[in-house]
DNA sequence: ATAAATATTTAGACAAAACTAAATAAATAT
DNA sequence: ATATTTATTTAGTTTTGTCTAAATATTTAT
């Protein structure tokens, strides 16, 4: 498989995730920012690889075959990331494009061993879940921060929006993945929540709530 | 640069270092199997960025520039091979393969810190040098196996021959990176050695003793 | 229900990197 | 010194993945 080839599978897999439903052409184009008659091109020539089911005009989605070698790849990208964080220290904001090439290395052996000396980490460092070597994704009980209530407490385990200025924004404040978090008191006026992270109170708006995993005590 | 620019250059690197001279289209073909055409256009393509010298019928050497670049890709081959052996606890016949695809992930920083991790190594797993941030090349007083005289002592630190069927004769010996080697004496006859390595007696021929590089204590 | 807007596909072209076959230059042998 | 062999380059083709422009299908609006 090319590397062209499994760039498209995997936006279409993480498209098919979020909207639950076919994939449009123009969709797969706008992220990938490319062209929609390059999609269309390409789309042929997954479906001639039974890698998904097309048709004309419909739009897309993975077969069993094309979902699996799409997981593989986000496999192979989140393992990655756990690297570059843990062991080279890497700042989360960092390793999304190093990963977007070293996903694209062809041996199993490799990342299992990764996998492997990385004590088979189940989530990256965005708090995304790690596919097993089979393909299957533990799912986790993560909730957004948004959804707690007064005096409950929880760690730290993820993000929605990965770019660089959110993510830098929760460095400056000190909040990062692990950090125990305990809901002090909600504004009702505009939702931000008092809290303490890491033994320090502060005030976050509801853009941050929003935007951040925790998973209960 | 491309990936196949950067494999020509890595070949061009390693012809010309061996023969210290001109480097000519059919040796490039030969090593890279190709077809010598392939290699003329490609080497059109990399005078054409200045990281050749090229006259036509002529071969070619590489520019300073070149040079430098063979070195960065030569460095991150190696790097990766360490980390391949020494944190994921490959064999050294099993590397090369994978670094072969490592070594083009473009990311300074990324190399800079794994050699950082890997606590800056001067040789890879077969004892080759790996040339540092500036394209540096430390370079050992290794000397091979079959130079040494009786009760003469040192390590291993790296062979010539690296393919796996050789690797994995050392392997088989108990013969790896770092091992004590100790000449107990020579045979006149046929030039075979009897050692003790890392305690063990044993006799090797001369073709291993030709294959086999130590540093001497 | 039809017109207008939007989405998608087709047709044809291009660049990169390879190839084959033919032409030309350089080296070698007689 | 010329013929022959070997090495190298040129010319033209192929494949992959992209593109633009034009054509066609689908959706939306009136």
């Amino acid at each position: 498989m090319t590397f062209s080839e499994e760039n498209y599978l995997k936006t279409i897999y993480h498209l098919a995730t979020a909207k639950n439903q076919e994939v449009s052409t123009n969709a797969i184009a706008e992220s990938m920012e490319t062209k929609p008659s390059s999609v269309t091109d390409m789309l042929k020539k997954l479906a001639e690889k039974s890698l998904i089911n097309y048709v004309k005009y419909q739009g897309v989605s993975l077969t069993e075959k094309g979902n699996l070698a799409a997981k593989m790849i986000i496999r192979k990208h989140r393992l990655w990331e756990v690297f570059l964080v843990e062991k080279l220290e890497f700042s989360w904001d960092e390793v999304h494009e190093i990963a977007e090439q070293l996903e694209h290395i062809k041996s199993d052996k490799l990342i299992n061993k990764l996998d492997k000396f990385l004590n088979f980490p189940t989530e990256d460092p965005h708090g995304d879940p790690i596919p097993n070597a089979n393909g299957q994704i533990m799912k986790t009980d993560k909730k957004l921060l948004a959804e707690l209530h007064e005096n409950q407490t929880g760690i730290c385990v993820g993000v929605i929006d990965s770019s660089p200025s959110f993510l830098q924004y929760l460095d400056n404040k000190g909040i990062s993945l692990g950090a125990k978090i305990e809901v002090l008191d909600v504004e009702p006026f505009d939702l931000s929540f008092r809290l303490i992270i890491n033994r320090t109170e502060m005030m976050v708006s509801s853009k941050i709530t929003n935007n951040l995993y925790v998973k209960l005590d």
